[in-house]
DNA sequence: GCCAACGTTGGC
DNA sequence: GCCAACGTTGGC
């Protein structure tokens, strides 16, 4: 099982969005980045782990835990000529973009914002904290992913 | 293959 | 709104 990060802009689509769909889930399309490409039709499995992230939100954070359902499908808004994300170049028979399926676990309840995130140690190295990234799938590592639950928690506790 | 121009992302 | 960082496009 691996770990990712999923960015969306909550005012086109927020974790609590995701939370609403029937059966929490909903297909991850519209990515047009060849990188992500390769990691949404490669990398990511059924399985794994996602933590759903807030950009251009006030403040960014992570927002939510997602699970990986359905893994490597084509897009299918790359062939809608009516979708905001039509691509005349992906073929359906040799699709240039795709997707993979995401059900909501849980809220991270208040979300940990990117300041908050940028004073975890174990966190020094994560691609999320470089300064220009702006890759919208990334991987995490085990330990970026634990240090994360970590504080997640340690935030409950200290609420009690 | 180079690279300038342009478009997008995303924190602030 | 600003702007740094990065990706894509297209002329050559």
């Amino acid at each position: 099982m691996a770990y990712w990060l999923f960015k969306s802009e909550p005012s086109v689509y927020s974790f609590g969005d995701l939370m609403a769909e029937p059966d929490r889930t909903t297909g991850w399309d519209g990515v047009r980045n060849y990188q992500a490409r390769n990691y949404l039709r490669d990398d990511v499995q059924v399985g794994d782990r996602v933590f759903f992230y807030h950009s251009n939100a006030d403040p960014p954070c992570i927002a939510g835990i997602a699970e990986v359902v359905q893994a490597g499908l084509p897009d299918p808004t790359a062939f809608d000529l009516g979708s905001d994300h039509y691509d005349p170049k992906s073929d359906p028979d040799r699709p240039t973009w795709y997707q993979v399926a995401i059900r909501a676990v849980r809220a991270i309840e208040p979300p940990i914002g990117l300041k908050e995130l940028g004073g975890i140690p174990a966190l020094a190295g994560m691609a999320l904290l470089r300064k220009g990234n702006r890759l919208s799938i990334q991987p995490v590592t085990e330990a970026e992913w634990n240090a994360i639950l970590a504080m997640d928690r340690s935030r409950k506790q200290a609420k009690r």
